[in-house]
DNA sequence: CATGAATGAGCCTTCATTCAT
DNA sequence: AATGAATGAAGGCTCATTCAT
């Protein structure tokens, strides 16, 4: 049985997204990465040069990034964005563990800047982007109602309310963010 | 100079507000606390049994239940309640060290039940009295609704956009919330 | 029972001596001093920020700066400061502990900063006082022959001649190193 | 380019001995030594049982035993000897390395056996043969002006002052050692 | 011969917590 | 109330060594 490079480091960091997000990234120990990977605790420091790297490495990818990127690359304009990155917030976060990832990430802002980083691209960047690609020319109620939306996809998965599915949620919160923009006009 | 009781117990309080926002509760050390609040690390563990007690107290704190308490409870109605909450909101999170804090406590949320239960609440059962005073009757849309205005509240917060100033925001947001449901009665 | 501080410092102090002669600066672990000195691996921590702490403070303790100074201080001259720098060279490292730390510590010039000033001093200041002490003006030989006589210290102590004892080895040492240049006058 | 056995494994002990030099045998890592080398860590095991075999190897050649030897070799007799060996030492410890690694070596004593035996025939055997060969009978004070003259060597290489130079060290160092005996007679 | 992934023991260090004073 | 010395349990990390390829 022939194992890739990958292979192993690959599952190290999904050990290590279970482990992080059950215990958070500074009580979970290396050791029980390890043993939920099924290697020795040397081996996670082969890989990763310290528990910090590999924080990083769980860190970036419980981050949405991927997921507006590829929203904006698909070529998709006003609320047809906001209806793909909300269907892929939805996709990525319908896991528990990932859901609490992310707030452990975004905690994790204060302390790593490779992760303010990260976010700053997400939160400022990408988000204008967004803005510009859904209302047109950037404007403060625009940019306002894009806050609206990603905030109120955080709040859902912060906490699922239980008669609201995915589906419904997503297309209520678009309705609301684009058509007052709309109407304004 | 003689201190009351309180006031050590709050200076200690102040102090870890200050230590755990600026390294995180996991990986502020107690001795860091003590110190920053002028005081012996033995004394810590006369006031709060144990660091997850201090840390619960703190956490507790950080959250916003009673600017939203406050705001229900000056029997405000349509959107002037979420003004008021809106402004109670920018007030508190103005401090970058409770910014970073609220942040620190919702990754707390996996780990103390005693976070979860505030946050169920908080998200729960305010979100939806807040919602009735709001919207009336409460439907699908006014909760998503809901979740929008606090969502796009703690995006501003989370990373503060370098034009919109507090207020500007608070009435865009409201607007965006509150139009929307207007407009399709 | 009071200790006083020092006391337990103290005792950390010789533990490690003992501990470090045996095994060397670096394959000694902590806990072996800790538990020749009676008291938990936290504590050795507690008076010392790190190993590295200790083992400078046991290596300068370890070299014969203080008997150079003493002797240097009563005031002697000519080979009557060699008789007394042989002699207290003889009583502290008479010990066999202090003997192999000696070696360590000569080692350890190599990695630690703070001993190679340490060794500096001792080997070209302490030096050169002596010297013109006992040969008046500096003088090419006058020096070679003081590097002689600690050298030749040295020598007996890390391997001591069987059948020449410490008072016999000292008195023919002064007087080669004496004689030569008192004969060359 | 193909490298016959005994290229690769002197190139490991030249790395060996240039890493040992600068962090000491036991805060050098064998995967430095194989990097330095050029070749993979597990070689350095392929040529070598154990680090310990490697750090025996590097030390044995770190003393200056063939020197003495090849001075014994040649016949000499009298002051003769000691020029030769002064020369030879000044020779093979002129590079700072091997006379770091020196210092290493001598401190290794109290913890391999290997090497205190070797010490021992080198200070014992070979000193006593050398003080034989120079002043004849062997009596007290002929040993002692021995460990003068091979003190002061060690001196020198520990600390070479900066104003006395090679040749004019062992020179004055033979004169004083030798002299000194002469006179006497 | 040669490689480098894999292992596991052990070390330094931190830190919450206790307790005598 | 208050202090800070003392404890002990982990935790992150290094590193010699092995072994499949």
């Amino acid at each position: 049985m022939i194992k890739d490079k990958g292979d192993v480091r690959e599952r190290i960091i999904s050990a290590a997204m279970k482990v992080f997000s059950r215990y958070g990234f500074f009580k979970a120990p290396v050791h029980l990465i390890a043993k939920e990977a099924g290697v020795s605790k040397g081996l996670v420091f082969w890989y990763f040069r310290s528990k910090r790297e590999l924080i990083i490495e769980v860190a970036r990818r419980s981050l949405p990034l991927e997921i507006i990127d590829s929203c904006l690359e698909m070529g998709l304009n006003g609320e047809k964005i906001l209806e793909c990155i909300g269907k892929g917030y939805m996709e990525k976060y319908k896991d528990p563990a990932q859901r609490s990832l992310l707030l452990h990430t975004m905690a994790l802002e204060t302390l790593y800047e490779e992760i303010t980083r990260e976010m700053n691209c997400l939160c400022e960047e990408k988000l204008n982007e967004v803005a510009e690609k859904v209302f047109g020319k950037s404007t403060i109620k625009g940019r306002v109602a894009l806050r609206a939306f990603f905030g109120g996809l955080m709040c859902y998965i912060l906490r699922k309310p239980k008669d609201i599915d995915e589906n419904t949620f997503v297309k209520n919160l678009v309705d609301i963010v684009i058509n007052d923009v709309k109407n304004k006009r």
